[in-house]
DNA sequence: AGCACGCCGACT
DNA sequence: GTCGGCGTGCTC
């Protein structure tokens, strides 16, 4: 007869970080208590060979393994648990959700370190406070220490100040502070995690139109119960005063607030902003960070240190004290979508999170996503219109440019060129969009037809012709330009195609006396580099702006009345059904970078299409009509989100496995049976090769969400076990937001 | 994901 | 005769 275990009797269900879809058994350590445990606490684990560190789930008195079978846990790594109950809930939601294991969704909620099992206390909170000979001391004593004197003046009129307090007012103050110290006018003090007291400071609150305040005041009146909420108002609305004012009510109530901003750039603004206006500690967190300061962010979070977490997508897991409020902006924006691995959507989440809490989501765009306008048709979520410009500033007038059998001087119609010269005369800016970077998109030789292709991808390769670079925009292929053609030895390569470094050229040439500045990931790829230009623009040093889709995004330039799209129609041809979507956002976007001021702006769009229902849609009617014509269509023809997709993406460096193993999940899903849900495929991917894997998909897509997510529930285990899962790369994509 | 076990080719 | 290739299977 084997011994019983010693211990507490109780069992722990935990998640590793590792790729497996179940969890664990441990067995606790010896005299834990139920009570001195809970799940989201840290342990470490033996697991197979080594240790791991793992995360409690659930704590439960049976296993379905054999007790002898079961290992002891090593340690606990937490007295108090670093998630709450309700993060644990959201986390196993959306590991079933997106068919991630769970393990891996719940290290997407952590700093690196805290992953790999660092304490997770705050530096201690030290802080600088006057002594009492401190206090009463008249800061002229010091006068002949000018820096020592501005110290103490501080401190007098400030309550005990950090490191971090100093740091961002004085410079080289460490050594300053410590002559005072040794003067005995100030003393460390070690506080208690003291909680910031709120203090509000909503004074320069901005004047609201009636429709700002209709939203502030609906949002607010549901503030401790769960609502969506769809702001809809165009850039210059005034969005940014109706969060801020509805922050300050959430504040108010004790409350923290989540706001999610698609991308790192549009952070330091907002940032900027919430600084002036709140007097609360802001916390911010993305990828650009050190593992330390998203560390800090995350416990001041947790803590309830600080009020407000400011971030991306990857800041939507991190758990607070008290949330009362999501605020997700720019909510139509695919970066929400994660891309790679652990596929999620922080727009979908959030409103999953939301739920859970019992708290307000709202999303805000000038271009919503077709979902969130189909779920505010259908009344799930509440749809909140902006529909003026705050203040003065006036719409911009579009205006569509038929290129059809002009004469056009690299992508620049004569007729273009007239208003960029008129513009420029009134010494306004102009914004130029083109979304393509390099010179050009294709080399070809005139003489035999022979055509640059990556070696490694169904692509061209692009010229960049400052770095004298063929480039594949796919993979990391980077090779010499060419001036002798490889097949026939000509001398008569030619550049075919519209990049921004061409245009670049060309009106640097046709408007010598003017700065023209290119925004693109080539030229802002050094730190700071954008800020730098941004800065130069809103200065006034700028005449010509011209770059890609990061113009698109939330930058503001008052002083540009002229924004021109060179090239519309690229996008008016796709065969991924979100296209429309994006184009027409991309559009009214673009649009909204024109006359930001009081100044009216124009945009010009050069098109070889000026019939095309969605350009004339988009611009006689607006963005709304456009948006209702599409998801017309897609009711039509049963896409999403009248329907609900999943698609299964497989890629290997041999073609005949990933379509093997595609044909075998397609039979394993067909001998599941459901016929409400269609599978298609199996087929290439849209760029069949790439980077030189071969890659292929297939798609479930199904009328009941519920449905599909039965079938895939039942699938996945089966995927998982099949032999041929290990000799390809896949993953599932739930609700893809990009099919390719 | 790691890591070991296991069964077939070129080396001291 | 052995070292080591990566296919396969397992981790409470």
């Amino acid at each position: 007869m084997a011994k019983l275990p010693s211990g507490s009797g109780l069992i722990f269900k935990v998640a590793l970080p590792v790729p497996i879809y179940r969890l664990f058994d441990y067995l606790a350590p010896d005299n834990t208590s139920p009570h001195s445990v809970a799940p989201g606490m840290r342990l470490e684990v033996p697991f197979g060979k080594g240790k791991k560190i793992a995360f409690l789930v659930e704590i439960v008195r049976h296993s379905d393994l054999a007790l002898d079978k079961l290992k002891p846990v090593t340690r606990m790594l937490d007295t108090q648990p670093l998630l709450s109950a309700k993060d644990v809930q959201l986390l196993r939601w959306v590991s079933a959700y997106y068919h991630h294991p769970l393990g891996g969704v719940i290290s997407a909620a952590f700093p690196t370190a805290l992953r790999l099992g660092k304490s997770a206390l705050l530096p201690t909170q030290k802080r600088y406070a006057l002594t009492e000979a401190g206090k009463t001391i008249d800061s002229l004593q010091l006068k002949r220490a000018p820096k020592q004197k501005a110290l103490l003046e501080l401190l007098q009129t400030q309550p005990p100040l950090s490191e971090a307090d100093l740091s961002q007012g004085c410079v080289n103050w460490r050594s300053t502070i410590k002559q005072l110290l040794d003067k005995q006018l100030v003393e460390i003090i070690y506080a208690d995690t003291t909680s910031t007291v709120t203090r509000l400071v909503n004074d320069d609150a901005l004047p609201c139109n009636p429709q700002q305040q209709a939203a502030i005041t609906a949002v607010n009146d549901s503030l401790g119960r769960f609502a969506v909420f769809l702001l809809e108002g165009v850039t210059g609305s005034g969005k940014t005063e109706v969060y801020m004012q509805i922050i300050c009510s959430v504040l108010a109530r004790g409350q923290q607030v989540l706001v999610l901003v698609p991308e790192i750039t549009l952070t330091p603004q907002l940032e900027e902003r919430f600084r002036r206006r709140f007097a609360v500690n802001i916390a911010i967190a993305h990828s650009r960070l050190t593992d330390t300061q998203r560390q800090t962010a995350w416990l001041n979070i947790r803590q309830g240190e600080s009020a407000i977490l400011l971030g991306t997508r990857s800041a939507l897991f991190t758990p607070f004290k008290n949330l009362g409020l999501i605020i997700l902006d720019e909510e139509h924006d695919s970066s929400f979508k994660q891309q790679e691995g652990f596929r999620f959507s922080a727009r979908d989440v959030a409103v999953v999170r939301a739920k859970m809490l019992g708290i307000p989501v709202l999303l805000g765009s000038a271009t919503p996503s077709l979902e969130s306008l189909y779920n505010a048709a259908n009344r799930r979520y509440t749809l909140l219109q902006l529909p003026e410009r705050a203040g003065a500033a006036i719409a911009p007038i579009l205006q569509l440019l038929d290129i059809r059998n002009k004469k056009i001087q690299e992508g620049l119609s004569e007729q273009l060129l007239a208003e960029i010269a008129k513009t420029l005369a009134k010494n306004e800016q102009v914004l130029l969009f083109l979304n393509r970077r390099g010179f050009a998109p294709t080399l070809i030789c005139h003489s035999c037809g022979w055509v640059a292709r990556c070696p490694r991808c169904d692509a061209n390769l692009i010229i960049h012709s400052q770095k004298k670079q063929l480039r594949c925009h796919h993979c990391a292929r980077e090779q010499r330009l060419l001036d002798q053609c490889p097949a026939c030895k000509s001398n008569e390569l030619t550049a075919l195609g519209l990049g921004t470094e061409r245009v670049e050229n060309v009106l640097n040439t046709l408007f010598a006396d003017k700065t023209v500045v290119r925004l693109d990931r080539d030229s802002t790829q050094r730190k700071g580099s954008l800020e730098n230009y941004l800065a130069q623009i809103n200065q006034g040093q700028v005449d010509i702006i011209l770059g890609t889709q990061m113009l698109a995004k939330g930058h503001h330039f008052p002083n540009v009345t002229l924004v021109a799209i060179l090239d519309v129609d690229s996008g008016l041809f796709s065969i991924d059904f979100h296209a429309a979507e994006k184009l027409a956002q991309m559009i009214v976007q673009v649009s909204g970078r024109a006359g930001r001021g009081e100044k009216s702006g124009k945009v010009v769009m050069q098109t070889r299409r000026p019939d095309h229902p969605l350009l004339t849609t988009l611009i006689t009617e607006g963005y709304n009509s456009f948006a209702m014509t599409a998801l017309a269509e897609r009711k039509q023809a049963l896409l999403p989100p009248f329907s609900y997709q999943a698609l299964l993406r497989v890629h290997a460096a041999d073609e005949e496995p990933p379509q093997l193993f595609l044909t075998t999940v397609l039979e394993l899903a067909q001998s599941i049976g459901n016929h409400s849900v269609q599978i298609l495929g199996p087929v290439a991917a849209p760029m069949a090769r790439r980077a030189g894997f071969y890659r292929y998909q297939l798609l479930f897509q199904g009328s009941k969400r519920r449905e599909l997510h039965t079938l895939l529930e039942a699938l996945m285990p089966k995927i998982t076990a099949l032999k041929l899962a290990k000799k390809v790369r896949w993953s599932l994509d739930v609700d893809p937001v990009d099919l390719y």
